[in-house]
DNA sequence: AAGTGGTCTAGACCACAGA
DNA sequence: CTGTGGTCTAGACCACTTA
């Protein structure tokens, strides 16, 4: 390929602004908060993002073509698609055959490890996040459990509870399974680290995909008693399964969170949508 | 390009199967029940969609090699690759440079109108929707919705509230406010119309993107009136913001179910997630 | 009719996994 | 080392929108 300099990501192409928010076509600063993780669309798309940031394009104004794109950037038409699809998987683009791309809205600023990790998303919004444990132990596995983690007839599984905390407020309660091979790395974990995704990740283990179900629940006792909140309180459930990029099963989780604390949204588009309702089963676990 | 006919996507490829489920390998029959919309790579996915959920490859199984899949399918490996976007996109498969792509689990079967409409959902669920019309006035639009819905400083909007029911049991408050040229097709429709979503299909109307975020709210004195919960009972809330493909936003919802009767699922991975946790900022309406 | 995004091709090189 | 998916290119044609 080209490949082109780091700087050529730079300067702001201008696209057409929405009626009634003309003039503020400022920022040609190129500064970038964005990671430069050597992928060219990446960075074109984290150039585009801090750009509809700025309001260069305004909301609801229109993006350039794609084709003015490419040459802006110096590259191929197919990485500026690949670029602005990712905008659009994050809900900030529509795109239409026949007309230009419009810009929706500014982007949520979360990455991956902060949507499954409790730590990183306390940070995201300027809390401290902390974690105390309550219990861990080696247990066979139940039927469900041994489905979901794709376990052997006979094998164990570390079992998990923590009460999550943001600026030492215990928010939500979070009962985790692993199989034995994660489990041993957690356990061998100090107690009451914070963050075990992150140790994990140290340790070689990535978290790739997850499938999250999202419900209500009501507070049993141990809820209660760890959250300080009254018996059957009505709590926000959030249902986790991970797996890393083999398909691996690494965990599988139930948070419960005290209501006001959190919120949980989702993009979905015409083209590629990843959300959906179910028919409320009853407790999972 | 070489426009291959519609049953050049038949019979199977064969991957590897996981261990301990080897021997299922039949269906070679072919049968598609996706929709040939004419895109290859759309009919090539739901093709290995059908495939997948028919086991041929199992759960933890690998897919065939992009080249051997191209090959097989007499198309690019581009169009390959679309089409594996799209299942990974839905969680159906992982993917990671160095090995094959391995099959996570089965696609669940709903399509984009089936995450907006209440109507499509709770058909593909094998319930029965309806739909008890409250209340619908014009007034002047609030900040928040005039901004929310881009509208001009002296804008009407429609107000429209509904119980929505399943098999006759009310399951669901839903507030919607509509700009006024959709509001004033709403209007028109016949009072109990059960789907506005299909209606307004029929007028040319296309919802093409979304934002949901979804929290816990409590029953005020209309929630408990309408579904016939207590006053203060804690409900599932989603908050709905759609647009049209130009990014014209069509509606602003607040839904809120009563508890047990539904959960929100998503799928989100490593490459692209559209899915993220808010600081909850109290009731948004 | 001109402009734009959607789809597809054929080829290239690279980074990484696993034998 | 070989096979695999990840990235990128340069070109093509089509469907749709807008003027």
């Amino acid at each position: 390929m080209g490949a082109p300099t780091a700087d050529r990501v730079a300067g702001r192409l201008l696209g057409e602004a929405p009626a009634g928010s003309a003039g503020d076509r400022m920022n040609q600063d190129g500064s970038r908060r964005g990671t430069d993780d050597g992928v060219m669309y990446r960075r074109v798309a984290a150039d585009l993002r801090d750009a509809i940031a700025d309001g260069a394009y305004g909301s609801g104004g229109k993006l350039p073509a794609e084709a003015a794109l490419a040459e802006h950037y110096g590259v191929s038409r197919g990485t500026i698609r690949q670029a602005l699809a990712l905008l659009r998987s994050n809900g900030l683009v529509t795109s239409r055959r026949g007309t230009r791309r419009v810009v929706l809205g500014t982007a949520p600023v979360q990455s991956f490890s902060e949507l499954l990790s409790f730590t990183n998303w306390a940070r995201s919004v300027g809390e401290e996040p902390g974690a105390v444990l309550d219990s861990m132990v080696v247990r066979p596995a139940g039927d469900q459990e041994r489905e979901r983690l794709r376990l052997e007839p006979d094998a164990d599984v570390y079992a998990v509870l923590r009460v999550r905390t943001l600026s030492g407020r215990p928010v939500m309660i979070e009962r985790t399974v692993y199989p034995v091979w994660v489990g041993e790395l957690v356990a061998r974990l100090p107690v009451n680290e914070v963050s075990y995704t992150e140790q994990l990740l140290e340790h070689g283990i990535v978290f790739a995909d997850a499938d999250h179900t999202i419900d209500l629940a009501y507070a049993d006792a141990d809820d209660a008693r760890l959250l300080g909140c009254a018996d059957g309180t009505a709590l926000l459930r959030e249902l986790r399964h991970t797996t890393d990029p083999t398909g691996r099963p690494l965990e599988w989780s139930e948070d419960r969170y005290l209501p006001g604390t959190v919120a949980f949204t989702v993009h979905n588009s015409i083209a590629a949508s990843a959300f959906s309702r179910l028919r409320h089963a009853g407790p999972a676990r």
